[in-house]
DNA sequence: GAGTGGTCTAGACCACTGA
DNA sequence: CAGTGGTCTAGACCACTCG
């Protein structure tokens, strides 16, 4: 009913007016797209919940079923979202079987990939040095969280991983909490400081291993090692993790599909 | 006009009759996906040429136009196919620039990435071992090529690519067809021989390099270097390229995005 | 201006879930 | 059975490209 005609009570199309760009045409479903996604990163519903219906979103943007409908497509495709037919739309959660193979490529050669055995080594407070504050969008001596562990498959420790989080985010974090917590750290992250991993960006490379990680690993000093630097992103590409792997790729590998 | 009631004249919905399982209903913009899928296969387009209208191919396959535009919506997400607001659909290439990013992930660490040089050391027909014919899924000893090139960036030789392609496809496949060719190998298969790489995974480890890989790239045998193991698949996910590729990571990296 | 894809609407009906 | 998302249609209008 409402934006038959040109989108006037709706958010106004982007581009600031007087530089020389085009007006940016914006379309009403990237706009309810906007909306949902603020209403989703102020918290309105929660992690696993159900959202309103298409019809109940309808109403309240005074749009079409079908615009809202379109919105709500591509906040799915983008993972924000999780559909059920017959049930309703939910809130994706880490809290997933399904949702953790999205960040853990790394795969046995042979056989299904079983859960990992974690022993956290480490948790403290510090300054960030200045890479790690460069990275995390901090000023070099803002507080983070370091954690430093070890995942085990089988009983043999694969993989090192050092993990810096912004303190700011993550008050109280301490190594008993993450021990203690059954299922998915970012599962963790999401119901205890309502942090939600979106997206990650990750630079690969082969390393030899050093003293340190040899013996965390059980592997003599200067074998290779995968090495994988995690940007981890929120809402609004905002970083909020940064984590440095290192990985035994001697009966696993990490898995990618081009496409 | 058609379909209004249960697509009748259309493809039957899916499902051996007999079997335990619920008739699996079929949407039809499905079907359509799957005819022009067909299509593309045949040749009946080729890459990069337009394809019909949407009101064409709605005519064609008497449905609404919106059920067409379903369907290219998902061939366009798949890559088979590009769309141009104001120009047409078009059948999707690799003779683009676009697309290279899509397949080679390395970059380096600073600056953008750059165009590689090629340097083909050898490309031959042999009988395919039983690990590379199982990959492929031939039969062992059945025909194959194999090439090997190195990748230069600024004259440095940074990847060693060892290339497997079924016989019975590359027919007349030579070095020098392979060094004459301007533009992406991907371009070459596509125009020379009819084959689209569709999709590929890579399964990724950590190696040091021996005396015959460090000697190509240029480096002391040990070295670790990033092992990178491509399946590429074509129409129907038949596989049609094995490859396996030897980085030297020390000033480049693969980047990835989970998501 | 004609033709293309892109957006938006309104309404009907279907498939799935759970009370 | 009511309520949800999923499919399909028909028609209007908009944004973009190119001759």
């Amino acid at each position: 009913m409402a934006a038959a005609v040109p989108p006037s009570g709706a958010v106004a199309p982007a581009g600031r007016p007087g530089d020389g760009d085009a007006p940016a045409f914006s379309p009403l479903y990237q706009q309810i797209k906007t909306l949902i996604t603020r209403s989703l990163e102020a918290g309105e519903w929660r992690p696993g919940e159900a959202i309103p219906s298409e019809m109940e979103l309808a109403a309240r943007f005074k749009v079409s079923q079908g615009t809202v409908r379109k919105a709500i497509d591509e906040l799915a495709t983008d993972n924000l979202l999780v559909r059920r037919q017959g049930k309703g739309t939910f809130v994706a959660t880490h809290a997933e079987q399904k949702v953790q193979f999205r960040f853990l490529r790394l795969t046995p050669d042979d056989g299904e990939p079983a859960g990992a055995q974690r022993r956290f080594i480490d948790c403290r407070r510090l300054r960030a040095p200045s890479d790690i504050a460069r990275a995390l969008d901090l000023k070099s001596g803002d507080a983070v969280v370091q954690i430093r562990r070890v995942l085990s498959f089988r009983g043999a420790p694969v993989v090192l991983d050092d993990i810096w989080l912004p303190g700011q985010l993550f008050k109280g974090l301490t190594a008993e909490r993450l021990s203690d917590y059954r299922g998915p750290m970012y599962g963790l992250f999401e119901a205890e400081f309502g942090v939600r991993m979106i997206r990650a960006e990750e630079k690969i490379r082969a390393v030899a291993a050093d003293a340190g990680a040899g013996e965390l690993l059980g592997l003599p000093a200067g074998t290779p090692l995968l090495s994988v630097e995690r940007l981890s992103l929120t809402y609004g590409d905002k970083p909020v993790e940064l984590r440095r792997g290192l990985y035994n790729t001697a009966s696993h590998h990490y898995r990618n599909e081009l496409s």
